[in-house]
DNA sequence: TTATTGACATAAC
DNA sequence: TGTTATGCCAATA
Protein backbone atom coordinates (compact mmCIF):
# COMPACT_ATOMS: atom_id res chain seq x y z
CA UNK A 1 0.00 0.00 0.00
CA UNK A 2 2.76 2.47 1.11
CA UNK A 3 4.81 1.33 -2.33
CA UNK A 4 3.01 3.61 -4.20
CA UNK A 5 1.98 6.40 -1.67
CA UNK A 6 -0.72 9.15 -3.14
CA UNK A 7 -1.16 7.34 -6.10
CA UNK A 8 -4.05 6.03 -4.81
CA UNK A 9 -5.12 10.23 -4.31
CA UNK A 10 -5.89 13.59 -6.94
CA UNK A 11 -2.79 14.39 -5.20
CA UNK A 12 -0.50 16.41 -8.05
CA UNK A 13 2.84 14.58 -8.15
CA UNK A 14 4.86 17.90 -6.38
CA UNK A 15 2.15 17.04 -3.52
CA UNK A 16 3.24 13.50 -3.82
CA UNK A 17 6.56 14.29 -2.86
CA UNK A 18 5.46 15.99 0.00
CA UNK A 19 4.00 13.39 1.12
CA UNK A 20 6.78 10.81 0.99
CA UNK A 21 8.71 13.35 2.33
CA UNK A 22 7.04 13.35 5.44
CA UNK A 23 6.99 9.43 5.83
CA UNK A 24 10.94 9.61 6.25
CA UNK A 25 11.57 9.03 10.07
CA UNK A 26 14.02 11.41 12.00
CA UNK A 27 17.33 9.59 11.68
CA UNK A 28 17.31 8.65 8.27
CA UNK A 29 17.95 10.60 4.85
CA UNK A 30 16.98 9.47 1.73
CA UNK A 31 17.99 10.90 -1.93
CA UNK A 32 16.19 12.78 -4.68
CA UNK A 33 15.68 9.51 -6.67
CA UNK A 34 14.09 7.74 -3.96
CA UNK A 35 11.86 10.34 -2.71
CA UNK A 36 10.98 10.36 -6.49
CA UNK A 37 10.31 6.28 -6.37
CA UNK A 38 8.39 6.78 -3.04
CA UNK A 39 6.28 9.53 -4.27
CA UNK A 40 5.38 7.18 -6.99
CA UNK A 41 7.48 8.95 -9.67
CA UNK A 42 10.50 6.66 -10.43
CA UNK A 43 12.73 8.58 -12.94
CA UNK A 44 11.40 12.22 -11.47
CA UNK A 45 14.37 12.95 -9.03
CA UNK A 46 14.40 16.24 -10.54
CA UNK A 47 11.15 17.35 -9.50
CA UNK A 48 11.92 16.20 -5.78
CA UNK A 49 14.91 19.08 -6.03
CA UNK A 50 12.47 21.69 -8.07
CA UNK A 51 9.89 20.88 -5.29
CA UNK A 52 11.74 21.41 -2.16
CA UNK A 53 13.49 24.41 -4.01
CA UNK A 54 10.57 25.83 -4.02
CA UNK A 55 9.50 25.03 0.19
CA UNK A 56 8.93 27.98 2.41
CA UNK A 57 11.65 28.67 5.00
CA UNK A 58 8.82 27.55 8.00
CA UNK A 59 7.96 24.37 6.64
CA UNK A 60 7.20 22.08 8.73
CA UNK A 61 8.69 19.03 6.32
CA UNK A 62 12.12 17.88 6.64
CA UNK A 63 13.85 18.55 3.54
CA UNK A 64 16.68 18.12 4.99
CA UNK A 65 17.23 14.81 4.68
CA UNK A 66 16.80 14.50 1.47
CA UNK A 67 20.25 14.23 -0.42
CA UNK A 68 21.68 13.25 -3.98
CA UNK A 69 22.89 10.01 -4.45
CA UNK A 70 26.39 10.82 -3.85
CA UNK A 71 25.26 11.13 -0.23
CA UNK A 72 26.29 14.98 -0.54
CA UNK A 73 24.51 17.92 0.18
CA UNK A 74 22.73 19.11 -2.94
CA UNK A 75 23.48 23.05 -2.65
CA UNK A 76 26.35 25.26 -2.71
CA UNK A 77 28.76 24.65 0.49
CA UNK A 78 28.80 28.78 1.09
CA UNK A 79 24.73 29.09 1.11
CA UNK A 80 22.90 29.33 4.92
CA UNK A 81 21.23 26.96 3.67
CA UNK A 82 23.70 24.26 3.36
CA UNK A 83 24.73 24.62 6.89
CA UNK A 84 21.43 24.33 8.36
CA UNK A 85 21.06 21.39 6.49
CA UNK A 86 24.03 20.02 7.65
CA UNK A 87 23.54 21.04 11.35
CA UNK A 88 20.05 19.39 11.61
CA UNK A 89 21.14 16.39 9.87
CA UNK A 90 23.45 16.08 12.76
CA UNK A 91 21.01 16.81 15.60
CA UNK A 92 19.09 14.23 14.34
CA UNK A 93 21.95 11.43 14.44
CA UNK A 94 23.49 11.57 11.50
CA UNK A 95 27.17 11.40 11.20
CA UNK A 96 28.82 13.07 8.64
CA UNK A 97 32.57 11.82 7.55
CA UNK A 98 34.26 14.46 4.96
CA UNK A 99 31.23 16.22 3.79
CA UNK A 100 29.65 13.03 2.92
CA UNK A 101 26.63 10.51 4.29
CA UNK A 102 26.73 7.13 4.38
CA UNK A 103 23.28 5.62 2.97
CA UNK A 104 24.44 2.52 3.75
CA UNK A 105 23.87 3.48 7.18
CA UNK A 106 21.30 5.97 7.56
CA UNK A 107 19.88 5.63 3.62
CA UNK A 108 15.85 5.10 4.36
CA UNK A 109 14.77 1.90 2.77
CA UNK A 110 18.29 0.57 2.94
C1' DT B 1 2.52 26.51 -27.23
C1' DT B 2 7.53 25.66 -27.47
C1' DA B 3 11.97 26.26 -25.31
C1' DT B 4 14.84 26.56 -21.35
C1' DT B 5 16.20 25.63 -16.70
C1' DG B 6 16.57 23.30 -12.28
C1' DA B 7 18.34 21.18 -4.52
C1' DC B 8 18.85 14.77 -9.75
C1' DA B 9 19.66 9.69 -11.39
C1' DT B 10 21.40 6.12 -14.24
C1' DA B 11 23.72 4.05 -18.13
C1' DA B 12 27.32 4.14 -21.47
C1' DC B 13 31.97 5.29 -22.99
C1' DT C 1 37.13 8.37 -12.09
C1' DG C 2 35.08 11.75 -15.07
C1' DT C 3 32.29 13.23 -18.94
C1' DT C 4 28.20 12.80 -22.03
C1' DA C 5 23.58 11.67 -23.16
C1' DT C 6 18.72 10.74 -21.92
C1' DG C 7 14.62 10.68 -18.86
C1' DC C 8 11.28 13.06 -15.75
C1' DC C 9 7.98 16.94 -13.87
C1' DA C 10 7.06 21.71 -12.99
C1' DA C 11 7.81 26.68 -13.33
C1' DT C 12 8.98 30.55 -16.19
C1' DA C 13 9.96 33.22 -20.43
Amino acid sequence: MASTLASTTSATNREAIYLALMSIPAGNVITYGQLATLAGLPGAARLAGTVLCGLPENTELPWHRVINAQGKISLPPDSAAYKKQWQRLQAEGVEIKNGKINLRIYGYNN
